[in-house]
DNA sequence: GTCTATATTTCGATAGAC
DNA sequence: GTCTATCGAAATATAGAC
């Protein structure tokens, strides 16, 4: 009937169902947070038997590692696009633009980040102390080599960073409230683009690039 | 022993035993999240045995709503400063401070608003459709008056606002994660400064008044 | 008004048939 | 590999003595 030999196609199969759990449970971990979301709430949303989740994934806290791990494997991914520009228009400009693309498209995981952040980060304090941490030194880096060739104006680079960070994931982790404040209704393709504009227009003017 | 009747000072006790659970909640809420806050621990961190809460609150939901209520007050008043000014550097300039003073004196409250929202806002809804999008839209109306009269450049005014909720409200929100990308520390007096005048900097050279 | 003890429910996790 | 049934722990809420 089945075998536990991990022959490609066997090994595949089994990735795809995780990924389908992944999938159910950062949308329920990103509505209820950790405490709130059930094992129960998962399996319905998977459309699965609860003891099956355990098969795949031992405990809860495995699951929610997993897919915490995978939200900043997209983020760290995004910030490609900034160390290839050759100054800040473009590679701050470009970064805006990878970021807000991730809060359209992945607002769960973009929430599930920030509720762990909040929760101050039991899971992924270690990700926060060297990757984060590595990756943010980096940037600072860089921002600052532009400044110092009279690139942009002399902005401290850290929070700089801090306020890409807030405004893009603002409208993934905040999008209840701006639906909201839209009539009810989720951003039209075109308001989007007028969010997209806005954040660059004061940010890149603000360093001085435009 | 002990009367229902409420004369002044009893109800004063009373408010100000309630008000010490409610601080106690706060914290609780914002560090664990609704579903993961537990009545013991509250109780734990107020100081009282378990039951004790249930005689001044009734649920656990009850608790949470008086806690997120309270937050939304002290939001609402930081808006004052903005329309006494004569002009969007003044105005502006001054609720990014006030917004800011608020993330750094009450970082748990801003926490548990930006939990409630995250989670679909179940239980102020009805605060976001009356009083936030009304306030929100004389702020909209406000901006624009400044944009016609030339004040300020021509910035999509609700993105505007946007950004200022979330770059101020990112240093409580996300305040442990800037700690840990501060050599674990948290920020100090000068630190906050830099933060503030950072924030000033970008946003109003980005509408152009500065 | 306060607190101990407990009733009731729900959740995470597992056992075991298929 | 999958699913039903269930165990044991923990949480909300209440009963009732003081």
């Amino acid at each position: 009937m089945s075998v536990t030999a991990l022959s490609p196609r066997r090994s595949s199969q089994r990735a795809q169902k995780e990924q389908h759990i992944l999938s159910a449970a950062e949308k329920v971990f990103a509505e209820a947070g950790f405490g709130g979301a059930t094992m129960q709430l998962i399996a319905d949303m998977a459309g699965l038997p609860k003891a099956n989740l355990h098969y795949y994934f031992a405990t809860k806290e495995d699951l929610y590692r997993r897919v915490v791990r995978d939200i900043f494997e997209i983020w760290l991914h995004a910030a490609d696009v900034f160390d290839a520009a050759p100054g800040p228009a473009e590679g701050i400009g470009a970064y805006i633009d990878a970021k807000m693309e991730i809060s359209r498209r992945h607002p769960h995981g973009s929430k599930v980040w920030a509720s762990e952040v909040m929760h101050g980060a039991p899971v992924i304090q270690d990700y926060l102390e060297t990757t984060l941490n590595d990756w943010t030194d980096g940037r600072v880096a860089l921002i600052q080599r532009w400044i110092d060739e009279g690139k942009m104006a002399p902005v401290n680079p850290r929070h700089l960073l801090y306020m890409l960070w807030a405004t893009t994931q603002h409208y993934a982790d905040f999008n209840h409230q701006i639906e909201t404040l839209n009539h009810g209704k989720p951003l039209s393709e075109r308001q989007w683009r007028e969010a997209k504009n806005s954040v660059k227009a004061v940010i890149l003017r603000g360093i001085g690039v435009a």
